[in-house]
RNA sequence: GGGCGAUUAGCUCAGCUGGCUAGAGUGCCUGCUUGACAUGCAGGAGGUCAGAGGUUCAAGUCCUCUAUCGCCCA
C-alpha cells in the first residue's frame, strides 16, 4: 500500500463495512476443533422487545473482547448468540401497538395475537442480530437460539414435569403480586417498590356488646372490607381485656373476632391492625395460622367485587375515598396522619401492584438455593466485583417460592392437562393422548391456560442451548461455561436462578466466574431506557463514530464494575485514538514497504531508542494480558491506549525519524524498520480484541504479516523489561521536557534556532528527539540554551549516547 | 428501617496489596498550517483527595464517626 492511499483521515466506515463477512465466513467464530479446554461464553439473551441500547453494546464489547482475546490465545472458543421472548414485556409492547390502533388483545383472540407478536419477535430479532453484527460481535450464529425454539421449549417442560415429580413445584392459593393492567400474576422479582407519601388512617371498629371501639391503623382503607379479624400482640395490656371479644366491621356489620397474633407490632398506629388475607401477605399468613377464611374484594382489574357491599364496581382508588368519606360520616375515623411508605409497582407497566389472593404455581426454592449459597463458600462459583456476592447470598437466605405461572399469552404454556371428567391434573412433556387415570380421551384433556414465567426459560440458558435434556456432544463440550458477564440488576432475576438450575439438572455450577459490569447513565445520570428515549442506536453511532470507537470509548469510560456516564460526544475519545493510530501508520508504512522483518540482522544495531521502546512493548504486553486475566478490561484499553499514543506516538516515532527519513540503505535503517515492524504486529494483535476493524485493516496493510489478525497469535510478553535503557530514556525525556518548558517560557519559537552553547555530549541521547528543527542539532543546541537548569541532569546523564 | 456504593482538577473519572513530586480525557489559557495526525503538537493554569478523629516512620489509599448523593432490599 502506498502513501496516497492512505487518507489523511481515517475513515472507518470503509473499513467497518469490510470485514465482518470475511471472519463469518472463514468460520473464526465457531470454535476450532480439539479437545483443549474451551473459553465459552452464553450472551444473556437481549429482550425481542427491541432493539439494542449502548447498555448492550457495552454489554457486548466486553464479551467480545474477552472472546477474541481467548481465540487468539489459541483455545476453541464459543460466544453462543441468542435472544429471549421476553413474555409480558414483549406482550405488552405490542399491546400498546394495538392500543394505538384501537384495539386490545382480546379483540384479536390467542391465536392472531399471538401471530403479531411472533411478527414483532421476527422484526426485531432482524435488528438485534444485524446491530451485532455491526458492532462486530464474534458470535458463533450457526449455534444461535431463541428461548421459545422447539428445543429449549422442550427444556423448559422437561424442568417443570421434573420439578413437579420431585414435589418442588406446585399448585396453591396464595397471596401474589397482581398487576391489575396486566391482569397477571408477577414474581416478587418484578415488583418494584417506591416510597411515596402517603397517609395513615385510624379506623374505629365498633367493639360487640359495648359502646367501645377499637382503632386499627391502616394505609389501605378500602381493603377494610375483605377484614376478618382484628390483631393485637398478645403481650399488649391495652388490650388484653378485648380476650374473646369480637368487633363489628363498619358497612358490612360482619363480626370479625380480635386475635392475638406475635407478628403484630404494637408500636407501629395504635398497636391493632386490621387482618385482611386476601390483600396483604402478612395477614395472609397471620390469616392462616388463625384459620381464618380470607375474602377478596376485588376484581382482577383492581375494581371492587360483589363482596364489597355498596361499594360494588368502583375502582380502588375510589372506593378508598367514598369509604373514607363514609367514615368519616358516622364519626368512625379517630384520625389520619401523613405517613410515608413503599408501594409495589409493575415493572413493565407502573401500575400500582395488588397482593391478591390467586391460585398460582409455584416452585419451592429452598431446596435449590442450597447448593447456589454453598457455590460461595466452595468457592465454586466467584462473582466481580466481589461486593456483589453479599447481595447473591442475602437473597438467597432469604428465598422465597417462585410463582411461576402468568396470565399471559406469549410464552411457553403450562404442561398440565386437566381431565374434563374426572379432573385429573395430567403433568407431562408431551401432550397426552388419553387420561390416564379414567381414560378420557383428548378431546377431554384441556391445557392450562396460563403461561410460564419468561425467567423460567433463561434459568435453563447454560444447558438448553447446548441441547439439553438430549445428551448432545455440544453438552459435553461447552458446559459448563467460563464466565458469565452481565448487569448486576438481573442478579436475582437471572444469575441466580441460573445457578441452582445449574446444579439442580447439570450438578454444576453454569459458570466458575460471573463479571458484573455497570450500567450505561446518559449524561445526566438517568438509566438507558426506551421510553425515555435517551439512548442512542449503537449503529447509529457506529455510522457516524465508527464500531471499533464505540467499543473503546465504551471500554475507557468503565472503570470496573461503577456505571457509565454515556454522551454521543464521547465516542470522540475512541474515534480521536483510531484517527493516531491510523496516522501513525501512514507515518510508518512507506518505510515498511517490500520489508521482511529480520531479527538476527537488526540486533547488533538497536539504538538505546529501540531497546526501550521494545522494552516498553513486552510491558504493554504483560499489562494487557495481566488486566484481561483478572477482568480489567477497561484498564486494559487504557494500556493500550496509553502504549500507542504517549510511548509510541510521542516520543519513540519522533526519535525514529531521522532514521526513517535517510531511506533504505542508511545505517540504522535496519534496526529502525525492525523495531518499528515488531511494534506494529504486536500493537495490532493487542489491539484487536477491543478494535477488530481497524486493526484488521492495518494488520493486512503491514508487510510480513500473514493471515487474519483475528486469528492471529496472541503476543508473548518476551523478555523481561530492560531498565537500564528505561531509566536512560526517561532521563532523556526529562531533559527534553526542561528544555521545551524554558523555551516557552522564554518565548522562544521552536522555528528559530538556539545559540549553540556548552556541548552537552553527555545527553546526546537527546538527539532527533525533537521535532522539526528540533533534530540533532536542535535538541544538543537548546540544550545550551537550559545549561544552567540542566546542569545537576547534565553530571548524571548517562555516558554513552545513542548510536543515530 | 436494613445493606451496599460513591464523594479526587470547571466536567467525567483513574489511582489495585499504604511510599505521589496526586494522574488521564475533556474544557480553559499561550504558542505552533513541523515533510503521520489541527480528530494534531508543545507549554501552562487549575486539587487543604467531602468533613472530623485515629492507626502508622509514612494515608487519596487502612479504621471509626459525620455529612451529602446514588443503588438494592423490606
Amino acid at each position: 500500500m502506498t502513501e496516497t492511499e492512505l487518507s489523511k483521515i481515517y475513515d472507518h466506515t470503509e473499513v467497518e463495512r469490510r470485514w465482518y463477512d470475511h471472519w463469518e465466513k472463514e468460520g473464526y467464530f465457531k470454535p476450532r476443533d480439539g479437545d483443549a479446554p474451551p473459553f465459552v461464553i452464553h450472551i444473556p439473551p437481549p429482550n425481542v422487545t427491541g432493539s439494542l441500547t449502548i447498555g448492550h453494546a457495552f454489554n457486548h464489547t466486553l464479551q467480545d473482547t474477552l472472546t477474541r482475546w481467548q481465540r487468539m490465545t489459541g483455545v476453541p472458543t464459543l460466544w453462543l448468540p441468542g435472544t429471549d421472548h421476553a413474555g409480558i414485556a414483549t406482550q405488552n409492547v405490542v399491546e400498546r401497538k394495538l392500543a394505538a390502533e384501537g384495539k386490545t388483545r382480546h379483540d384479536l383472540g390467542r391465536e392472531a395475537f399471538l401471530k403479531e407478536v411472533w411478527k414483532w419477535k421476527a422484526h426485531y430479532h432482524e435488528r438485534i442480530t444485524a446491530q451485532m453484527r455491526r458492532i462486530g460481535d464474534s458470535v458463533d450464529w450457526s449455534r444461535e437460539r431463541f428461548t421459545m425454539d422447539e428445543g429449549l421449549s422442550r427444556a423448559v417442560r422437561e424442568v417443570f414435569v421434573c420439578l413437579y415429580n420431585k414435589g418442588l413445584i406446585y399448585r396453591g392459593n396464595r397471596i401474589i403480586n397482581w398487576c391489575p393492567r396486566c391482569l397477571t400474576a408477577l414474581s416478587d422479582e418484578e415488583v418494584d417498590h417506591q416510597d411515596t407519601d402517603g397517609k395513615l388512617y385510624h379506623l374505629m371498629y365498633p367493639i360487640k356488646g359495648t359502646q367501645k371501639h377499637i382503632v386499627v391503623a391502616t394505609t389501605r382503607p378500602e381493603t377494610m372490607l375483605g377484614d376478618v379479624a382484628v390483631a393485637v400482640h398478645p403481650k399488649d395490656k391495652r388490650y388484653a381485656p378485648l380476650k374473646g371479644r369480637s368487633a363489628i366491621l363498619p358497612f358490612l356489620r360482619r363480626e370479625i373476632p380480635i386475635i392475638f397474633d406475635e407478628t403484630v407490632d404494637p408500636k407501629f398506629g395504635t398497636g391493632a391492625v386490621k387482618v385482611t388475607p386476601a390483600h396483604d401477605p402478612n395477614d395472609f399468613e397471620l390469616g392462616q395460622r388463625h384459620g381464618l377464611t380470607p375474602i377478596v374484594v376485588m376484581n382482577p382489574d383492581a375494581t371492587m367485587n360483589e363482596n364489597a357491599g355498596d361499594f360494588r364496581g368502583l375502582t380502588r382508588e375510589e372506593a378508598r375515598t367514598r369509604i373514607v368519606e363514609a367514615l368519616q360520616d358516622r364519626g368512625l375515623i379517630a384520625r389520619v396522619e401523613p405517613h410515608r411508605h413503599s408501594i409495589g409497582h409493575c415493572q413493565r407497566c407502573d401500575s400500582v401492584v395488588e397482593p391478591y389472593l390467586s391460585l398460582q404455581w409455584f416452585v419451592s426454592m429452598k431446596p435449590l438455593a442450597k447448593p447456589a449459597l454453598e457455590a460461595i463458600e466452595k468457592g465454586e462459583l466467584t462473582i466481580l466485583p466481589r461486593r456483589w456476592e453479599k447481595v447473591y447470598l442475602r437473597w438467597l437466605e432469604g428465598i422465597r417460592d417462585w410463582c411461576i405461572s402468568r396470565q399471559l399469552w406469549w410464552g411457553h404454556r403450562i404442561p398440565v392437562w386437566t381431565c374434563a371428567k374426572c379432573a385429573e391434573a395430567i403433568v407431562e412433556v408431551e401432550e397426552p393422548k388419553r387420561c390416564p387415570k379414567c381414560g378420557a380421551g383428548a378431546s377431554d384433556l384441556k391445557q392450562d391456560e396460563d403461561v410460564l414465567d419468561t425467567w423460567f426459560s433463561s434459568w435453563l440458558w447454560p444447558f438448553s442451548t447446548l441441547g439439553w435434556p438430549g445428551q448432545t456432544e455440544d453438552l459435553r463440550r461447552f458446559y459448563p461455561s467460563s464466565v458469565l458477564i452481565t448487569g448486576p440488576d438481573i442478579i436475582f432475576f437471572w444469575v441466580a436462578r441460573m445457578v441452582m438450575a445449574g446444579y439442580e439438572f447439570m450438578g454444576k455450577a453454569p459458570f466458575p466466574v460471573v463479571y458484573l459490569h455497570g450500567i450505561v447513565r446518559d449524561a445526566q445520570g438517568r438509566k438507558m431506557s426506551k421510553s425515555l428515549g435517551n439512548s442512542a442506536d449503537p449503529i447509529e453511532i457506529s455510522e457516524k463514530y465508527g464500531a471499533d470507537s464505540l467499543r473503546l470509548t465504551l471500554l475507557l469510560l468503565s472503570p470496573q464494575g461503577s456505571d457509565i456516564h454515556f454522551s454521543e460526544e464521547r465516542v470522540d475519545l475512541g474515534r480521536h485514538f483510531a484517527n493516531k493510530l491510523w496516522n501513525a501508520f501512514r507515518l510508518v508504512a512507506p518505510h515498511l514497504k517490500d520489508y521482511t522483518p529480520d531479527e538476527q540482522a537488526a540486533r547488533p544495531f538497536l539504538t538505546d531508542a529501540d531497546q526501550w521502546i521494545l522494552s516498553m512493548l513486552g510491558t504493554a504486553v504483560r499489562q494487557v494480558t495481566r488486566d484481561l486475566k483478572s477482568y480489567r478490561i477497561g484498564d486494559a484499553a487504557k494500556d493500550i491506549y496509553d502504549f500507542t499514543w504517549r510511548e509510541l506516538c510521542d516520543w519513540y516515532l519522533e526519535m525514529a525519524k531521522p532514521r526513517l527519513y535517510a531511506g533504505p540503505d542508511a545505517p540504522g535503517a535496519l534496526a529502525v524498520r525492525f523495531t518499528i515492524h515488531r511494534v506494529f504486529s504486536t500493537v495490532l494483535r493487542l489491539l484487536h480484541p477491543f478494535m477488530p476493524y481497524l486493526s484488521e485493516e492495518l494488520w493486512h496493510a503491514l508487510p510480513g504479516t500473514e493471515g487474519d489478525v483475528c486469528v492471529a497469535e496472541w503476543p508473548a510478553p518476551g523478555r523481561a523489561s530492560n531498565k537500564e535503557v528505561e531509566s536512560k530514556i526517561e532521563l532523556m525525556k526529562e531533559v527534553v521536557g526542561a528544555i521545551r518548558n524554558l523555551r516557552s517560557e522564554m518565548n522562544i519559537p521552536p522555528a528559530r534556532g538556539l545559540h549553540r552553547g556548552a556541548e552537552p555530549r553527555d545527553l546526546s541521547s537527546a538527539r532527533g528527539v525533537d521535532r522539526r528543527g528540533n533534530g540533532a542539532e536542535a535538541a544538543r543546541a537548546r540544550a545550551g540554551q537550559g545549561h544552567a537548569r540542566l546542569r545537576p541532569v547534565h553530571a548524571e546523564a548517562p555516558e554513552r549516547g545513542l548510536p543515530g
